[in-house]
DNA sequence: TTGTATGCGTTATCAC
DNA sequence: GTGATAACGCATACAA
């Protein structure tokens, strides 16, 4: 409530002896220090940020704009981006897109309005129309977990392709051939990334990987509050004969949506549907871990990113385009199994566990 | 980069004209407001925030202050917090305090200096500091999920005692009469809270809640990244005969660290051990969902806790000192049985496990 | 070591 | 309907 020329008058120096104390400028007597360190106590005067940000040109504040921030594995971004920059004197602003390309064009306009001194973004689109904007107010930005095809942006994220990759080698070694891919929307780097790197295991094992066996949809929960997999998991289930004997999810919630699915359509897994996926839940949160996962790490990605945005605002590096690609860790835990011989060639009719089975034991 | 008079300038008009047709304030004739959005399309203009909050006073932000940013609970607060603000034209800013007082009070600090227009608090301590620094700022803050000892502070939380008054009293039901409690810390009225409710339930079954059945520790991981329940249950498996027969644990990551903790020492869950917890995860996390659980309406918290304290910020309605208290719901799973009458008696050695039984599936 | 003048970009107020 | 002026609270540049 009182302002700088407050402490001034109270103590009786000017404004600007009072500023240099507050920030420690300068030189100033012990006296006069005193003097106005206990005016300031007086008055409980505190700095008003605005009008220091809008004469310094500086805010001290970084935005991370995330896809879904209801998603473990952005929370842990986000505490790494958090933890970096908190060590710096910087303040974070956390904006949800839900993976909206309108919402991010309006919070990008608003950090810019705002004068943030950098952005971390996932983007929704690789169209690049945000960070467009952004360079274009020469506002830094490093975006996370996505390739987008401009130059002259940084990006740090995790190998999804080699990822998939792996997941997917894993099922064709222990013995699956026909393999359904669950992922998120084809506009999104990360979901055609790792469409890749499973066709590119079927390849390597002499198999394809048909359209048909692909299903499109989101990584989020959406306004529906209902995982895109559940749906997914049912256009595969109702999909031509014969049935996939394993998925590969393409992030956490997906595969927990096709599970629920799996699970109300009377299916076992592992015995009568593998399934593994991108993400991993931290291991305490569910009792018995269960699901097979390639594990990004997403604290360090976080972490990176920040570290990057941070030599891009103090101008120590000019953004190169380069990316920093993460290592994955593969998880192999009870979701994933050799199909049973039967599936590998019978109908589907006859190997749908009747609904009052015990199915749901067998899955947990 | 360019600024209002830019836009003035090439416009062929003054920088007042300008900031009318930005924000639609007074009358402008079609065709001066037609050149100005000309000019203001062709020179890329965004205003600058920082003025215009500085100018008006109003930053149209406000801050959630919580303890623990990992946790769903506190993440499910904060969709609700960000869906009413969002939908008033607000941006939200997003703090964590890890439970730790001195970082509360450093960022309560900042939010002042920010002149945020109005604060949600998940205060670390009752004492009350952070708040009325807030209120001699003037900056109006509504408290959520505890209580404090001031009076016109509003708060808004869910009815901790009658929670656990109801879970540890479907435990007496089921038959336990030895029964402990994990808690967060004593000085957190929501621990405290959810100890009295347990106690009720016990006296009303004629039964009492010594002191040694009870372990307070931390609701959060920490910077250890240790679940204290894990500690806690350790403790309560190393104290005095005979061992208690079911465990209340009062919060989700309390629990989560107490069942790896009996499945590391052999014990079955319910078999050996009743767990019983506050807060829920979202159904599909966990394919089975396991624990018996008093859920809280978290959404429901942030958004009222909002809608409160933008009733604040408008002056439409001054602090009043009153409670919001929500209901819980209870909901029964697997976590929670009937002790087995051995267990009521023998001593405990007896009754382990071996460590290599097949308790990690019974767990599940 | 301390003070003065000036401007950051915007809007409130009053004048035309 | 439009413009000139001042002020929000602070820090840069320069002077003393």
């Amino acid at each position: 409530m009182s302002t700088i020329s407050d402490v001034a008058k109270r103590a009786g120096v000017s404004a600007m002896t009072v500023s240099r104390v507050v920030n420690d400028t300068g030189h100033t007597s012990a006296q006069t220090r005193a003097r106005v360190e206990a005016a300031i106590d007086e008055l409980g005067y505190v700095p008003n940020a605005l009008a220091r940000q809008l004469r310094s040109k500086r805010t001290k504040t970084i935005a991370l704009v995330v896809s879904d921030i209801s998603n473990p594995y952005f929370t842990t971004i986000a505490r790494g981006v958090e933890d970096f920059f908190v060590a710096h004197g910087y303040s974070v602003m956390y904006c949800n897109t839900d993976e909206d390309e309108a919402e991010e064009e309006q919070y990008v306009l608003m950090l810019i309005e705002r004068q943030v001194d950098g952005v971390l973004l996932v983007p929704a689109r690789s169209s690049g129309a945000s960070f467009r904007l952004l360079q274009s107010h020469r506002t830094p930005v490093v975006v996370i977990d996505r390739r987008v095809t401009s130059r002259d942006v940084d990006s740090v994220r995790c190998d999804s392709e080699a990822g998939a990759h792996s997941l997917v080698e894993h099922l064709v070694k222990l013995g699956h051939r026909r393999i359904a891919v669950l992922t998120g929307s084809p506009s999104i780097s990360t979901s055609m990334d790792r469409v890749l790197g499973a066709r590119r295991a079927l390849e390597e094992a002499g198999l394809d990987l048909p359209e048909s066996m692909i299903h499109y949809g989101s990584f989020n929960y959406g306004k529906s509050n209902q995982a895109d997999g559940h749906r997914m998991a049912m256009d595969m289930l109702n999909g031509p004969d014969p049935r996939p004997t394993a998925v590969f999810c393409a992030n956490n919630f997906i595969a927990f949506g096709a599970i629920r699915a799996l699970h109300e359509a009377g299916l076992r897994v592992p015995d009568d549907m593998s399934v593994v996926a991108f993400d991993d839940l931290p291991e305490e949160w569910v009792s018995e871990p269960f699901l097979t996962v390639a594990r990004q790490p997403a604290y360090d990605i976080g972490h990176r990113a920040a570290s990057l945005l941070m030599d891009h605002i103090t101008g120590d590096q000019a953004p190169s385009g380069a990316s920093v690609i993460l290592p994955y860790e593969l998880v192999l835990r009870r979701s994933s199994g050799a199909p049973s011989p039967d599936l590998l060639a019978a109908p589907r009719g006859d190997l749908v566990a009747p609904l009052d089975s015990d199915a749901t034991e067998a899955i947990a």
